[in-house]
DNA sequence: CAGGGCGGTTAGCGGTCGTTAACCTGAGGG
DNA sequence: CCCTCAGGTTAACGACCGCTAACCGCCCTG
């Protein structure tokens, strides 16, 4: 697994400002000019890296659903682990939280965006991100049902997209610095997701 | 207690209107023109009702904090009933959390909005919309400490933001139709949030 | 029956925004 | 040493948007 040591190539950098000022003040709330100005350039040079403001915003949109879902998948496969020794399903759930946790904490204006901008995308953009979505969704699903056979797969659905609720009320939890650390806020959030799927499955 | 038969008025039709179009496609996506047209007048027809814009937006954030306090103080001064057989806190939680799962369910445009635009008011709106919401926030953590008195502050207002976002997972949980009825869903993420919060609880 | 105001209408102004056009500069390669 | 081209610049255009101006008809009241 290679670090990355090299600088952010400009593209990133674009990115990066635009996923705050977006999550900021909204994708209509921003103008190319603020963007450009965050990273040094002016307005339409930005048209030198990307076709328009409409792709930058499905860029980063894209790049969320498909890392949530490929790091979903990536823990999936480890838990799998070598033939016959496979790990429980509670520890693929822990695992899965705990990823989520991770992408809340540390990319929070991309969790922010990526519930709220996803009807401001061209039609086929839209289509991408929801399928990577319900993917995600899905594969919550599958293993929360494993973990408690019991519970109706509606439940199970509805259950994930409100603990995806939970886990990205991060945003409103005050600027990181008035938080009682990255740690301790992280298990928090880890012992009340698993304490509200546990509600989902008791009678 | 009037249950209110009349018809509503053209404020409350354009401010629910406006509701509608805000959650949409947010604050800044939709124009005059399209909310006036959602109630059958046309664009500037709007200013013999408002102000602008932003007093639509406003006046909805400010109802809605509004609403939510008042509702929660009401429960709370019911809870302590009448002298000497006062309800137990338990009880008084599971009002909180009951009445805050109604408004989500009944008024999902509002939920959305209201965590979500609050950067377009004005200074004085803004002000007044985030004191309304530190009040009621600050009541659920006084009401969910007297149940874990355990649990130190920080950590309880925490958990109740992160429960609010539970609860507020509403808009996501797709259409109203797609859902296994209201009562089902109001149940389950009733048990959801005990859950959580539970969970802070448990060392 | 006069008149006033409530609740509409359309036209249009001023500003902003996304995007394009035209131009410039500095570094790398034949 | 020139040419190219990536990555900027400023100017400007066209569309749109919030809001105001000016006007109008209906209903209610004295």
């Amino acid at each position: 697994m290679a670090t990355r040591t090299d600088a952010p190539t400009r593209r990133e950098q674009i990115l990066k400002e635009a996923a705050r000022l977006f999550a900021e003040r909204g994708f209509h709330g921003v103008g190319v000019d603020e963007i450009g100005a965050a990273v040094g350039i002016s307005g339409p040079g930005l048209y030198r890296h990307f076709a328009g403001k409409d792709a930058m915003l499905a860029e980063l949109l894209v790049g969320i659903s498909d890392s949530l879902l490929t790091g979903a998948k990536r823990r999936l496969a480890e838990a799998d682990g070598v033939a016959g020794s496979d790990t429980g399903p509670e520890a693929v759930l822990d695992s899965l939280i705990e990823g989520h946790i991770d992408f809340a904490l540390d990319d929070r204006p991309l969790i922010t965006l990526h519930d709220r901008e996803l009807d401001r995308l061209r039609d086929a953009d839209r289509k991408m991100v929801r399928q990577l979505q319900r993917q995600y969704v899905e594969l919550w699903v599958g293993v929360l049902r494993q973990v408690y056979p019991a519970v109706p797969e509606p439940s199970a659905r509805s259950a994930v997209h409100s603990v995806f609720g939970l886990l990205n009320s991060t945003p409103h939890l005050g600027r990181p610095g008035s938080l009682p650390g990255r740690a301790v806020t992280a298990a928090l959030l880890h012992r009340m997701a698993r304490g509200a799927f546990a509600a989902v499955a008791a009678e």
